[in-house]
DNA sequence: TTTGCTAAAA
């Protein structure tokens, strides 16, 4: 199987050009930091980290048993390769450890799991169960606790006390028998007692009591091991103490114990979490190099660690390693790198590997299928998407609410809104699946986007009746709903009802209400939708009064440009611009709407606007608004008129990509370029083989720009 | 029926 995954992965992401003998670790990883530089910041990172160990601890007085900061400072200061080769060596064949005859490699992770005690039958089990039925049903006091306490039915021996402390669910109970078996006095307080407490604890996210409990094992001498070193840390992690995570696995090895496995994928996940990508390397591979072999669950923790960051060769590297490893993914580490895949932005790839899944004889779980589902909406990869729907459906692949309200999602992203009406339908009627506010304001998304009025509001009324509250997302898509109708004393109506319950506008909303401005007629409606941008983001209404007034200089602009586009959120920016624009536009300000649009490309929002090869020049307006792609458009006629005039060399083919009309934002751009095309008499024609561009030959262009001005060169 | 590690949506 690992073969034909990576196979797939080569095939994808180097082509055929792949060159089997470069390192696999060539990403940007290595380029940014190699490995050398990896491991002193691992160090450093490791030794600024504070120690804040109790003073009972003896293990600061014990210098047999140095923290791993120190313990791996001398192997990187000493024994790590130096060469490129052997760097590359290292990384590329984790499995050969590499050798110093004259140094042996210190190991950072126990190879043997903690073996557990053995498990004898308890002749009482059944109603020892039923006994931690009532202490979990029972009120929640002491007093009522104690009081069925009275009840015991066996005598709270040590195997009894385990098997009850075991059945408490909430963590308040759980912690209340451990305390009262302590009181009882009646076998010492083993190990396994604290770590049963913890687990429950941890479920109840409750650090501090965890962290007294295990100051209090300290102090009475009993032995934390990996069981209950796992259990601090991962609680820690889950209540987002990631620097206390970090100090008891310090903890850890400065009492001497190594972690296993599990500890170490424990850490592993703390440092991701911690987005410290190198760390995490590091102590992947000197784990490797101390001949570990990672487990599924250790890759599933790298691949969500580069699917977070968005970075595919990092994922590329997991699946190598994965296969050099012989390891053989599981269901979970399969849903894990999907999700990764879809956040690098590779839906081909997820596919790919889903197929592999499948191939392989592992049946998708709701969470493989919701991950997929995502990925072909974000792509808006319809086919993909609606043959996957088939297949589960076919193939009865286990479904839940959240897969359902993603199967929706999906269809806002497409514009399938027949089949999302229909499984919106099956919803209602539906066992344990029925809509919640998810599914309703994807519905609203699917109307909103659509345009369909009456749809929507229905919409709204229903869901208001059943006691679902609007969030900032369903305000948004009715907003937008509101403002494709004209419809500007509703929208301002929602936007009002939507404050009040607390709604609290973000970028994204702003940018709706910008976008109702620009299709305002001047006037009433106008201030009243201003009205309520104000609410949200004042600034960015101070800005459009700016923009409008003649008297306003470029340097205000720019000013006033910079200062709204650093407040805003990196993807409500381009849409911001492009509103600013249409509004210029749609006021009769041509001039600033070109001002704006050299701003916008002068702050990167507009990255690939124009393409330029020796064979063509383009200019994709696909991303930009029809009064954006206008003014781009007259800027790169002028341009382009400037350069025949001096004569300079041109391409075979001009080009302007328009895409097709597919997306559902980008409806009406062709005809609109269509139209101002033909309004300038630009030899301009829609491609027949290339959908979705207009194109001109050079010679056509030259003979345009000359029969519209004499020919004075400039 | 068992003391620890990976997983979820605009």
């Amino acid at each position: 199987m690992a073969a034909t995954l990576s196979t797939a992965i080569d095939v994808h992401f180097t082509g055929p050009k792949t060159d089997t003998k470069r390192p696999i670790f060539f990403t940007k990883h290595q380029r940014h930091s190699p490995t050398r530089r990896r491991f002193t910041i691992y160090c450093n990172s490791l030794s600024k980290s504070p120690l804040k160990s109790p003073q009972n601890l003896s293990e600061s007085t014990n210098p047999k048993n140095p923290s791993l900061s120190d313990q791996l400072k001398p192997l990187s200061a000493t024994t790590l390769p130096t060469t490129t080769k052997e760097q590359t060596h290292l990384l590329s064949n984790p499995k050969s450890i590499w050798v110093n005859p004259a140094r042996p490699k210190r190991s950072v992770i126990s190879l043997q799991r903690h073996k557990r005690s053995l498990y004898s039958y308890n002749p009482n089990v059944r109603e020892l169960r039923l006994f931690a039925q009532k202490l979990n049903n029972c009120e929640d006091t002491e007093s009522a606790f104690l009081a069925v306490l009275e009840e015991i039915p066996h005598p709270p021996t040590r195997e009894n006390a385990l098997l009850i402390l075991n059945s408490l669910k909430p963590w308040q109970k759980a912690h209340l028998f451990f305390n009262w078996i302590k009181t009882q006095n009646l076998f010492p307080m083993e190990t396994i007692f604290y770590n049963v407490t913890m687990k429950s604890l941890r479920f109840g996210r409750q650090f501090q009591l965890i962290e007294e409990l295990a100051n209090e094992m300290v102090s009475n001498e009993i032995v934390l091991d990996n069981i209950t070193y796992s259990t601090i840390i991962t609680c820690a992690k889950r209540c987002n103490l990631f620097d206390k995570a970090v100090e008891w696995f310090e903890r850890m090895y400065k009492t001497g114990l190594m972690p296993d496995e599990v500890t170490y994928s424990a850490i592993l996940d703390v440092y991701a979490k911690l987005g410290k990508v190198e760390d995490v390397l590091s102590l992947y591979e000197r784990g490797v190099a101390s001949g570990w072999r990672p487990d599924p669950i250790a890759f599933s923790v790298l691949g969500k660690m580069f699917g977070e960051n968005g970075d595919y060769d990092g994922i590329r590297y997991v699946l190598q390693e994965m296969k050099s490893l012989g390891v053989q993914p599981n269901l979970v580490l399969y849903n894990t790198l999907l999700e990764a895949m879809g956040k690098a932005g590779k839906p081909g790839l997820a596919r790919t590997l889903f197929d592999e899944m499948v191939d392989s004889g592992l049946t998708p779980n709701e969470k493989t299928l919701t991950a997929l589902i995502k990925i072909y909406g974000k792509a808006k990869w319809a086919k993909d998407a609606m043959q996957l729907w088939e297949r589960m459906r076919s193939n009865k692949w286990p479904m839940d609410f959240i897969l359902n309200n993603t199967l929706l999602n999906m269809c806002a992203d497409i514009g399938l809104e027949e089949e999302a009406e229909k499984l919106f339908e099956d919803m209602k009627v539906s066992e344990n699946s029925r809509p919640d506010s998810w599914s309703y304001t994807a519905m609203l998304n699917i109307y909103g986007s659509g345009g369909k009025v009456h749809k929507a509001i229905e919409l709204f009324e229903e869901m208001t009746d059943l006691g679902f509250e609007l969030n900032v997302m369903g305000c948004t898509c009715l907003i937008q709903c509101f403002a494709k109708a004209r419809r500007f004393d509703d929208l301002v109506r929602v936007f009002g009802v939507a404050v009040e319950q607390g709604v609290k506008p973000d970028d994204r909303l702003c940018g709706c209400l910008l976008s109702a401005v620009s299709l305002c007629e001047e006037g009433e409606d106008v201030e009243k939708v201003l009205a309520c941008l104000h609410q949200a983001n004042p600034e960015l209404v101070a800005f459009v009064k700016l923009i409008q007034e003649e008297g306003s200089s470029f340097e205000t602009v720019k000013e006033g440009f910079r200062s709204v586009i650093s407040n805003s959120l990196d993807d409500a920016r381009r849409p911001f611009c492009n509103c600013l624009i249409d509004i210029c536009r749609n006021r009769n300000l041509p001039e600033r709407a070109h001002e704006l649009l050299y701003l916008g490309t002068v702050y990167g929002l507009y990255p690939s606007l124009h393409n330029r090869t020796a064979a063509e020049w383009s200019l994709d307006v696909r991303s930009l608004s029809i009064g954006a792609a206008h003014t781009a458009l007259e800027e790169w006629m002028g341009t382009l008129a400037k350069i025949v005039r001096r004569q300079e060399a041109l391409p075979e083919l001009f080009l302007a990509r328009t895409g097709t009309g597919t997306h559902k934002f980008a409806q009406g751009m062709t005809s609109a370029v269509a139209s101002h095309l033909e309004k300038l008499a630009a030899p301009f024609s829609q491609s027949e083989e290339r959908a979705g561009c207009f194109v001109a030959t050079r010679d056509d262009l030259v003979l345009w720009v000359h029969s519209r001005t004499p020919s004075t060169v400039v």
